[in-house]
DNA sequence: CGGACAAGCTGA
DNA sequence: CAGCTTGTCCGG
């Protein structure tokens, strides 16, 4: 055996580049495409994983010799694929790489023993259809209450199968009942498990599990927002096992109550028995705004009704703090801020909060001195104490920052936390939800989707009584109207039909570049004369210091980021789901 | 990332 | 002009 040379990809993101090094002949057999070592750069050790070996050495460079070897990394294919999700997503192959990598060394793996799989049913004919696509994808829309564990089991009995899901707790219960099974299922933490061939139900991490035997992947939920990562590269774990599983020729299916816009145009979506989505989900009650008095306030009679019925209810205001907005009872005079002019907000303490510049100061009204302020846009606490006065019973404040609630409580007031944090309910009462719903932001409409699908998962489907009450002035919007059908085919068709007008996402393709140095990477990206493809790059903005840059696809999309120089912090967001 | 080296600012 | 900060470059 002799030296090899290889090629190394430095674990420091801003450097971002690969460098060679001799390999001694001892260690040649440890290595392969995607081992992690370290080696010597600039006098100091560095991690690194090995991205090519034996290509040749660039001319007149001395080769330093790889320091040592430190174990297993991923495998030469999601090298390759972190390669393609650092152009896809415009972000650096350390990024991935990271991701695909485990946590702490891992020298062997041991491969589960293969054989004496446990025997599992034979699915249900549409589940095996689902798997049996003829484009390797299917899109199913699974209504919310209905337990999608037959995919689950189908993905399973075909081997090694990815399963990803948006929530650790929902994960958690997928592999507790898998190896009830007799299933060997770790999460994405476990990499040598995987490695060895263990099915891994996790959440976006997941994604970039080592799957040496991958055989059918299932996305649960896919519409969560959770699959997208926060932080730049803002990669999508959907995304990815599907690049993965169309690189291996392995089935995908995704599941979704409703299912975003870009899965609907890359793949023509399944729709389950009519009768079966219905009962799948709950009964939705409209309260049209438009037939009330407008002074009959936040609560119609209806609602009332509603709060007093003795009914477990959660009621979902997504307004955090007091009040939003106050004005003074004597003068009328909106409240503002002493020092730089900005509404301000009342929080749980009482006092006055700017937004703005965050000073505080006692609630009193600038103009006359007044201190009796009225509340002209609530938040959930005042929504809470309104609650109590009109059922004269405790009320159970839950938000983010909130404690858990006991168990024994029947009414909930919260913003969207409160569909995360309570166990079932009777009802689910939107009490304000118009806001959202024409909020000026693509992607808002799938946000306020996302709502309904945890709402109904909390009352469960229409046979047990299940109820969602929304208040709402515009009953007509499809949201609602999908909702109250149990059809999300209608909002699914207004949707597509805005956005191929407007030319948004999936049928433009854009990005949101933001932060100190945006500028200096727009102008880059434009004024470079590898720019062939100019016209079918624009860009717009920027407003709040964040440019959209918009493209025909995604490749167009890449390539112009590609030419973008980042001279200093830059955030680059592609395909965000909220914009 | 972090060291090397250069160019700019301060102080007596 | 030393002594320090800030910026830019670069690594095999």
């Amino acid at each position: 055996m002799q030296d090899a040379v290889v090629r190394v990809l430095v674990d420091l993101p801003a450097v971002d580049r690969p460098f060679d090094y001799l390999l001694p002949a001892a260690s040649v057999p440890a290595v392969r495409v995607g081992t992690i070592v370290r080696v010597p750069l600039q006098g100091r050790r560095v991690r690194g994983w090995v991205t090519e070996i034996g290509a040749p050495p660039p001319p007149g460079v001395v080769l330093r010799p790889v320091a040592s070897v430190t174990g297993l990394g991923p495998s030469a294919d999601v090298v390759e694929l972190a390669d393609w999700a650092a152009s896809r997503w415009a972000g650096r192959r350390v990024t991935f790489l990271r991701a695909a990598s485990p946590d702490r060394v891992v020298r062997s793996v041991t491969p589960l023993a293969r054989g004496r799989s446990q025997a599992i049913d034979g699915a249900a004919p549409d589940v095996m259809a689902a798997f049996a696509s003829r484009e390797g994808c299917s899109a199913v829309r699974w209504p919310p209450t209905v337990d999608p564990f037959p995919f689950v089991a189908e993905a399973v009995r075909r081997g090694q199968a990815l399963v990803l899901v948006p929530s650790e707790a929902w994960a958690i219960s997928i592999r507790t009942r898998l190896r009830g099974m007799g299933v060997a299922t770790v999460g994405p933490d476990d990499w040598a498990g995987a490695a060895g061939g263990a099915t891994v139900v996790g959440g976006r991490a997941a994604a970039w599990s080592p799957l040496p035997h991958l055989s059918a992947v299932v996305v649960v939920d896919e519409h969560d927002e959770r699959f997208q990562d926060e932080r730049a590269p803002t990669w999508h774990a959907r995304d990815v096992a599907v690049e993965r599983a169309r690189r291996v020729g392995v089935p995908v299916v995704l599941l979704s109550p409703f299912l975003r816009t870009e899965t609907q145009t890359a793949v023509a979506p399944t729709v389950v028995d009519r009768a079966v989505e219905r009962s799948g989900w709950p009964v939705v009650e409209v309260v049209d705004r438009r037939d009330l008095d407008p002074r009959v306030g936040l609560y119609p009679p209806r609602i009332v009704d509603l709060l007093r019925s003795g009914a477990r209810v959660g009621v979902v205001y997504n307004r955090t703090g007091r009040a939003r907005l106050l004005s003074c009872t004597r003068c009328a005079a909106l409240v503002r801020c002493d020092r730089c002019g900005a509404t301000v907000r009342s929080g749980g303490d009482g006092a006055l909060h700017c937004a703005r510049c965050s000073a505080s100061r006692p609630a009193s009204c600038l103009g006359c001195g007044a201190s009796r302020l009225a509340v002209r846009r609530p938040g959930v606490a005042h929504i809470r104490d309104d609650v109590a006065a009109l059922t004269g019973e405790a009320v159970v404040e839950l938000t983010a920052s909130s404690n858990p609630p006991r168990g024994d409580e029947r009414l909930f007031v919260g913003t969207e936390a409160l569909l995360h944090r309570v166990g079932s309910l009777d009802a689910v009462l939107f009490l304000g939800i118009d806001e959202d719903l024409l909020a000026p932001v693509v992607g808002a409409s799938e946000a306020v989707l996302s709502l309904f699908v945890l709402a109904a998962r909390r009352v469960g489907g229409r046979s047990g009584g299940g109820r969602i009450v929304v208040q709402t002035a515009v009953p007509d919007h499809e949201v609602v109207q999908s909702v109250l059908h149990a059809d999300p085919g209608r909002w699914a068709e207004v949707e597509l039909a805005r956005r191929a007008a407007l030319g948004l996402p999936p049928f433009r393709s854009v990005a949101r570049v933001s932060g100190p140095a945006a500028a200096g990477f727009i102008a880059s990206m434009v004024d470079d004369d590898r720019a062939t493809d100019a016209a079918a790059v624009e860009v717009l903005g920027p407003t709040n210091g964040a440019y959209l840059v918009r493209a025909g696809d995604r490749s167009a999309l890449a390539a112009a980021l590609a030419r973008g120089v980042r001279t200093g912090r830059v955030r680059v967001e592609v395909d965000p789901l909220r914009f």
